[in-house]
DNA sequence: GCCGTTTTCGGCCCGACTGTTTTCAGTCG
């Protein structure tokens, strides 16, 4: 049992009780359990097999008991029995956005739903809007919601296969016959959702690598397997397709096999002028075209200049006017991950975040951040614990101590005081001037009153960011990727006002937002509109975030001019107007 | 179920929104 088994238990246990109706107290406990095992700093697996868990906050008799008979048996009796009482498929349900424990507990009990299908059958027929509680509003909506559920159903986020691509790139790149490895695809040009991996590995003994690829221990079915491809699914329901190439073909192979579809024709049609072919596996003279044999491509890069382009990176590769700026020299030189400097709209145990201030420090300094921005959220974020005025203000001062410290110890880092202010439904802000003009920067964003007409929400985020206060303006729409549309919003609209009120755009690169979208980053550098790469994290880890924001914001073109967080330190101190730190 | 403790049980995170109701329950953030 790793920790991560221990606390997805505790997790369900807590869905159980929901399931059950059990006290809302109870399920919080389970539910924080969870969240202290996969907190806890130290090896609190071995812990719990020893029986050893006493004095640790959030983990009472109860919880102990159980992780420890986990720990050492692998099984628990009270999650087993807990478990018996619903069958599995029950679960589905709650991916369904607006479907709760309630109405789950209802639809099985009344009607005996047990499934996405069946509850889909009964709310077409009628029978769903009979049940008390319920309605034709309800049924509609559930309908709405299992169509969105559908039509992503073989999606996954960016960030859900990320460290699974890695591991599988490893493996690869592990097998003695292995020349080079690489994904491909989607996820190569960094989409913000993929339906599949795509490898590719150059070598001589394709069949070895095959039969490599698919004797993995976390392939959980073939699904095709031949001489030089294999395609198989992981336990996640994740595809994962491989293709073996020499090592003369690789470069053009992974230029065809990046894509876009879309890019790729732009390339061919470029090939074709020049009389050439190009296909999977190599560029070839078109029959009858009278061109020079062209060389092997050792590398993608050597392609493209020999059809006249500069380099395109993977990221641009969406047939949006690369080709075109490739032919003229005017490939922008994209941000880089090792050029941000630092980042902002980050969260701590103030508000809803897992880690403290100085914990959140100590994490950007490893990953070598110069300065990190603190902003909680605001008083009217009562779900996630929001800082009212006084509780705000005695952050503000110690990070003022915090930086003192740093100073004194000849550190260049720096926190800076924000906060993440609600904007209200009106547009005005959570907090009044006075308290605004006390902090370092401030990000506004929206988190309530989200079914708002068009017109009112672009008016709303309008106003708010016509505040010369706000530094930021945080996940423009809202959308929470494969699960949430964005609100309606007049996206060009507010990036117009951005531009006036030179209002900087957060890229969240939290991989379930990565909001605003990569295609409008385009049309916001045109109206000279900054962009802030925030990871929006609640923990240490989720700095890494990052990584996310920086391929995102390559794929919206962004140079290291359009992003101030690869300001330096004492660049983003002048860009703020920031005090020195006494 | 956890915590703090006046060592035995009361408090624990609140409000907007929606759709169902006819005064409120459920979901979400």
């Amino acid at each position: 049992m790793t920790r991560e088994d221990l606390a997805e238990i505790l997790d369900e246990i807590a869905i159980l009780l929901e399931l059950k109706g059990e006290n809302p107290f109870k399920i919080r406990a389970y539910r924080s359990g969870g969240e202290t095992v996969r907190q806890y700093p130290g090896d609190i697996a071995s812990l719990a097999r020893e029986g050893e868990l006493q004095g640790i906050k959030g983990l009472g008799d109860a919880l102990q008991q159980k992780l420890h008979e986990l720990a050492s048996t692998g099984k628990l009796d009270y999650y087993d029995k807990l478990k018996g009482e619903f069958p599995e498929t029950l679960f589905d349900l709650f991916g369904i956005q607006g479907l709760g424990p309630k109405k789950i507990k209802a639809v099985y009990e009344a009607l005996g739903v047990d499934s996405i299908p069946r509850l889909k059958e009964l709310c077409e027929s009628g029978e769903i809007a009979e049940l008390s509680g319920f309605g034709k509003k309800t049924a509609e909506k559930i309908l709405e919601a299992i169509a969105f559920k559908e039509e992503n159903a073989d999606r996954f986020r960016l960030g859900d296969v990320a460290s699974s691509v890695m591991m599988i790139i490893d493996a690869l790149k592990q097998h003695p016959d292995c020349l080079r490895a690489e994904a491909a695809g989607s996820f190569r040009r960094a989409k913000e959702t993929v339906h599949d991996i795509d490898f590719l590995v150059a070598s001589s003994q394709p069949e070895a690598l095959i039969e490599y690829f698919v004797d993995q221990e976390w392939v959980s079915r073939i699904i095709a397997q031949g001489a030089t491809k294999a395609s198989i699914n992981l336990e996640n329901g994740l595809q994962c397709d491989l293709r073996v190439v020499s090592n003369d073909e690789y470069a053009c192979a992974l230029a065809y096999f990046t894509g876009s579809k879309e890019h790729n024709v732009a390339m061919r049609g470029r090939a074709l002028e020049r009389g050439y072919s190009l296909n999977e596996y190599r560029l070839a003279v078109k029959e009858g075209a009278d061109a020079e044999a062209p060389p092997v491509f050792e590398t993608e890069d050597e392609l493209y200049q020999f059809l006249g382009l500069d380099y395109v990176p993977p990221e641009m590769r969406e047939n949006t006017g690369e080709v075109e700026a490739a032919s003229e020299g005017d490939i922008p030189e994209l941000v880089k991950l090792e050029n941000l400097r630092g980042t902002f709209h980050n969260h701590t145990t103030a508000s809803d975040g897992q880690n403290s201030l100085r914990e959140m420090a100590e994490a950007a300094i490893d990953l070598g951040l110069q300065y990190l921005g603190i902003a909680d959220h605001s008083k009217s974020s009562f779900q996630a614990n929001g800082l009212n005025e006084s509780r705000l203000r005695s952050q503000i001062s110690e990070i003022a101590s915090l930086n003192s410290e740093y100073k004194t110890q000849g550190q260049n880092f720096r926190l800076i005081a924000g906060n993440e202010v609600d904007i209200l439904k009106d547009g005005s802000l959570d907090f009044d001037d006075e308290l605004l003009d006390e902090l370092d920067y401030v990000v506004a964003s929206v988190h309530n009153a989200m079914t708002l007409s068009e017109s009112d929400m672009t008016d709303r985020i309008i106003r708010a960011v016509q505040n010369p206060r706000v530094t930021m303006l945080g996940h423009l729409t809202g959308r929470l990727l494969l699960k949430r549309e964005p609100y309606a919003v007049d996206v060009a609209a507010v990036i117009e006002a951005c531009a006036e009120t030179r209002t900087i755009i957060e890229l969240n690169c939290s991989p379930w937002r990565l909001d605003m979208d990569w295609r409008w980053w385009k049309f916001a550098k045109e109206k000279g509109v900054k962009c802030s790469i925030n990871p929006d994290a609640h923990r240490a880890s989720s700095l890494e975030y990052l990584w996310f924001g920086a391929s995102i914001a390559r794929k919206g073109w962004l140079t290291r001019r359009d992003v101030v967080n690869t300001l330096t330190r004492h660049e983003i101190e002048a860009f703020l107007d920031l005090d020195p730190v006494s």
